[in-house]
DNA sequence: CTGTTAGCGCTTTCAA
DNA sequence: TTGAAAGCGCTAACAG
């Protein structure tokens, strides 16, 4: 409350009177919805032209109050401040606005311990009630089991890029397992037959299911996996750089080898390079995460796999729309494709 | 309007009647203004507790019209998918948030044609308007002049990374001549004195900050600029390549060069390392922008200047609060620091 | 210190 | 095909 906004602005009223109608009139044919059928061609001109010369401007504020409701979703993330994940952000707030809708985004947590975060993520919720949002995103930075504030289920609220351990809510999230085989299987098609994988922490949703998908893509063409070229980076450069050198290293070294993050990569073309040898002439690499800048400009550039955060805050809202209109048959969980993005380094 | 968002809230009134006093003694206390002084503290207690009992929230449709205003603020930018320039955006919704305030973000004109783009920057300013937004804030991807629709000077508007040409909106600009300045000091400091700059397109702010700046580095040292050292890029790796390779069979080849945007020093890394020459022990680079998947992940790591955009978004927010609480005297343009930011490139 | 009263600008039965 | 009237949940004079 900051300031009394005043811009005296033309009220319904004003046009009603301009027009020679009741409010209700004015209300049925601006509001544009079922009820203006019951209105006379000749008053509808008569009441857009008056709302027109008024410069009539409709009141959100006030439609919302009148009508119970607003078109508004809320968005309680901790990634406003992660670059990458910040596309979901974006994804969503693009669809939302093609609607002409507005999304109220409450950054929660950012960098709290675990407990501070529960708390300030309630106030975040709290604060998106007060303003009766339609809805609430839940986005995560990486894909990960999370547990939300109690008062998110007092609403439709849709998680993305994580789900929440008793698996209520409806969730979103990227196809670990596909995005783990379009990249195994692109290695395969080039030829390869050996092929390391630098995992990531093992526990972590992300790192199983490339995993799986590594193995997927092998069975699935007729290879075996071969489980000793399955490596632990720490998902850093220097920790790819490692796993590579222990791959090299191996009695019969891989002719390619799968990275579970760009960053890793950025390590293993190092490792590769300082081995003299040329990527992908004498080896493969392929990436996971698809971060532009890495993968974009590393020399030769990457062939990787997309994470789909534009694509998830987009379909997270979609799913709001439908949850919001009644659809209750909503599945639980959604996933979304992980597309290998073609580069150089196969 | 999708949904009727029926979660029966406790009113108000409810509080009031639980509670034994009156709706207006409920909002002095809740509202926690003024006010509430005249409020015996057993009163106090009294509301709050009903409150908290009947899990009161209050309800920020009602209270903002009933206010006849709103604590929000309008973004309008075209920004939303500039992975860069977001940044202006999370520093604002940093700032907002902080205020345990909301930002309603409107994309507008993103790809668009020129003409295009103002109508559907008005557009953007009609939505924003309907839902009541306190101000403005108007943002550019690149520092420029632009012309904002009229709509925009009905109510507090923040320009900011761009100016209007008739320069009677506030705005917010990088100091583009202060990180040229920054820059060229670095390699001055370093003890160069043969100082190649790369340019952007010479007719833009920014080209013409920086290259003033490096103008006035060499002065204040007591140095000659050369202006022979002075070559256009074209804002592209490549063009960056081709500058520096032209600067590199200068006849007195410069012993650093400061590149206009970190794009272009990434090309000016590989046209040195072509001619075999080392950085920065053969020859300096400094760049512009800390696009920090570039700068940060160059080998070696650039040493460049950043734009700052979370400053200027969150300033934009700061600028906007002191211009909705009536403090007519704000600067129009206010410049932020280009800091320079230490690797290992000099 | 507390309550009465009148709206804010719109939607929405219900009746005409 | 149109209008009257009753709110939505809250704020803010003004009175006591």
């Amino acid at each position: 409350m900051t300031r009394l906004n005043h811009l005296p602005r033309a009220t319904m009223s004003d046009v009603a009177r301009a027009a020679g109608v009741s409010r209700t009139t004015v209300s049925f044919v601006l509001s544009d919805g079922g009820r203006a059928n019951n209105v006379s061609e000749a008053t509808k001109v008569r009441v857009r032209e008056a709302a027109g010369t008024l410069g009539y401007r409709p009141d959100g504020l006030a439609r919302a109050l009148a009508a119970k409701s607003t078109d508004w979703y809320g968005v309680v993330t901790e990634i406003v401040t992660d670059p990458v994940a910040a596309h979901v952000i974006r994804g969503a707030q693009d669809e939302a606005w093609r609607q002409r809708r507005f999304l109220l985004i409450a950054s929660a947590g950012d960098g709290e311990p675990e407990g501070a975060r529960l708390a300030l993520e309630g106030l975040a919720a709290e604060k998106l009630l007060e303003q009766r949002v339609a809805g609430i995103l839940y986005a995560a930075t990486w894909h990960r089991a999370v547990s939300v504030p109690d008062l998110l289920r007092a609403l439709p609220t849709v998680l993305i890029n994580c789900f929440d351990a008793d698996g209520e809510l409806p969730c979103i999230i990227p196809d670990e397992v596909g995005g783990g085989r379009n990249a195994t299987e692109r290695l395969i098609r080039a030829g390869h037959e050996q092929i390391g994988y630098i995992n990531l922490d093992p526990m972590i949703p992300a790192a199983i299911g490339r995993l799986q998908g590594w193995r997927d893509a092998h069975e699935a063409a007729g290879l075996t996996p071969h489980d000793d070229l399955i490596v632990d980076g720490d998902a850093t450069a220097d920790g790819g750089y490692a796993a590579a050198l222990a791959l090299l290293d191996h009695p019969s070294p891989p002719t390619a080898i799968f990275c579970a993050n760009d960053r890793m990569s950025m390590g293993a073309y190092d490792a590769i390079k300082e081995r003299g040898l040329r990527i992908p002439h004498d080896i493969a690499v392929v990436g996971f995460d698809n971060q532009e800048v890495i993968s974009g400009y590393l020399r030769p550039p990457l062939t990787t796999v997309a994470l789909p955060f534009e694509q998830m805050g987009a379909l997270g809202v979609r799913t709001l729309d439908a949850l919001a209109s009644g659809h209750s048959t909503i599945a639980t969980r959604q996933m979304v494709d992980c597309p290998l993005v073609e580069r150089s380094s196969v």
